[in-house]
DNA sequence: TTTGAATGTTAGCAGCGTAAACATAGTATA
DNA sequence: TATACTATGTTTACGCTGCTAACATTCAAA
C-alpha cells in the first residue's frame, strides 16, 4: 500500500459516478466518495477544488455518453431514412435518461452551475449537436435559426418527458405514461412523429 | 412577546417560500427559516414531521399558485378562441416557470417525493387537468388517451423548455432562447402552434 | 544530496437535520 | 377554582456535512 495513489483524481471521478448511480446525487457526501476510493476524507481536495467541481466532472461524463449514445443510435444502421434516424435518436435519449437516471438528474441538478466549467458547457453543447445535425440532415438547407428552434422544440420535449416520467402528475395519467414506456418504440415513435410535425 | 406564537404553522411557510425564492431551495436550512419567523431552530417540528415536509407545503403552494395562473390565462378574456387559449395557457405557464424559477425548481425537485404527501400530488394534478381541459375544448369529442398524450407532449415541452432555458446548453443557442424569451409573446406562439400539429 | 513541489493524513471548524429532555401556556375536567 | 393534560415552545446534544489549516510523506529537479 503505498502512500502516493498515482490515479487518485480519475478514481475519485469513478467512485463518485458509482455512488450516484446507486444512491443519487442528493445523498452523495464528499466523504463517501472518498471512502469509496480508500482515501482519506480530504484527500480530494488535492485534485478538486470543490464538491461541485468533482460533481461537474461526473456529469460531464454524463453529457459524453449521452453524445455517444445519440451517435451510435443513428449510425447502427447507415441505411435508416432521416426520419428513422430521427426516432431512433428520440428514443436512444429518452432510453439514457430512463436507464442513467440518477446520472441523469445530476446533469440537470442546479446545484452544479455549468458556467462554471467550460468542459461541462462544451460537452452539453456536444451532445446537443447531435440533434441539430440529424435535424438539419431532415430538413435539407433548413434556415439555422429554424433549425435551432426545431431541435430546442424537441430537446425540450424529451428533457420533459423523461421529468414527467418521475413527476407522476396524476396516478392516472403516470400509470399511462408507465405503460406507455413499457412498450417504449411503439408509442414513443408515434409521440415523436407528432412532434416533428411543423 | 409571548411564548406561544399561535399562526407559527403557517408563518413558517410562508417564511420558507421567501428564502426559497431569495436563496433557492438548495440554500435553505430549516434553521434560517425558523430564524426568519424568529423561532428556535427545532420550533418547526412541532408542526412538520421532516424538513421535507414542510417544503412540500410550499411546493404545493407553488402549484396552487400555477393553477390559478393558468386558469387566469384562459379566463381573462372569454372571447379567445380555443386555440388563443391554448397559447396563453402556455405563456402564462412559461411565465410562471421564468418569474418564479426559484420555486419551479423546488416543485420539481427530486428531493421531495410527491408519492409521500397526497395533497401535493393532487395540486400538481390539478394544474396539468387545467391543460387536459383546455386540449379537450381544442379538440372536441377526442379519444382520452389521445388526449393524455397530448397533454404530456405539451407539458413536457413547456417544462423541458423552462429547464433548458437554464441549462445554457450552448452560448450560441441560450443567447438565442435569451433574445427569443424577450419577445416571448411572439416567438412562444409559433413555437406552441407547431406542437399543435397532430 | 538536498530542496521544493505534489499529494497524502489528521485535527478541527461551523452549519446541517433531527431527537430527547425540559419549560411554558392554554384547555378540559374535578 | 384547582388540577391535570395537551399543545407548543426552548435547550442541549448527536452525528453528518463541506471545507481549511497544519503536518507527513513521496517524488522530481537542482
Amino acid at each position: 500500500m503505498k502512500y502516493h495513489h498515482g490515479n487518485l483524481k480519475e478514481e475519485l471521478i469513478t467512485s463518485a459516478c458509482k455512488i450516484c448511480e446507486t444512491d443519487g446525487h442528493e445523498n452523495m457526501s464528499l466523504r463517501s466518495i472518498a471512502k469509496e476510493a480508500n482515501v482519506s476524507q480530504t484527500a480530494p481536495y488535492r485534485h478538486f477544488k470543490t464538491k461541485e467541481s468533482l460533481l461537474a466532472e461526473v456529469s460531464k461524463l454524463g453529457f459524453d455518453e449521452l453524445t455517444d449514445r445519440l451517435n451510435q443510435s443513428v449510425a447502427v444502421n447507415k441505411k435508416l431514412s432521416s426520419t428513422d434516424k430521427f426516432l431512433e435518436m428520440g428514443l436512444a435519449y429518452i432510453e439514457f435518461g430512463r436507464e442513467k437516471r440518477m446520472i441523469y438528474d445530476l446533469m440537470h441538478s442546479p446545484s452544479i452551475k455549468k458556467g462554471d466549467f467550460p468542459a461541462l458547457l462544451n460537452a452539453a453543447a456536444g451532445a446537443f449537436d447531435v440533434l441539430v445535425k440529424i435535424v438539419m440532415e431532415l430538413h435539407p438547407g433548413i434556415d439555422k435559426e429554424r433549425c435551432n428552434q426545431i431541435c430546442m422544440k424537441h430537446w425540450a420535449m424529451m428533457h420533459g418527458l423523461i421529468g414527467l416520467l418521475d413527476i407522476k402528475i396524476d396516478p392516472k395519467i403516470e400509470s399511462k405514461a408507465g405503460a406507455a414506456m413499457s412498450q417504449l418504440k411503439k408509442d414513443l415513435r408515434s409521440f415523436l412523429i407528432e412532434s416533428n410535425n411543423f
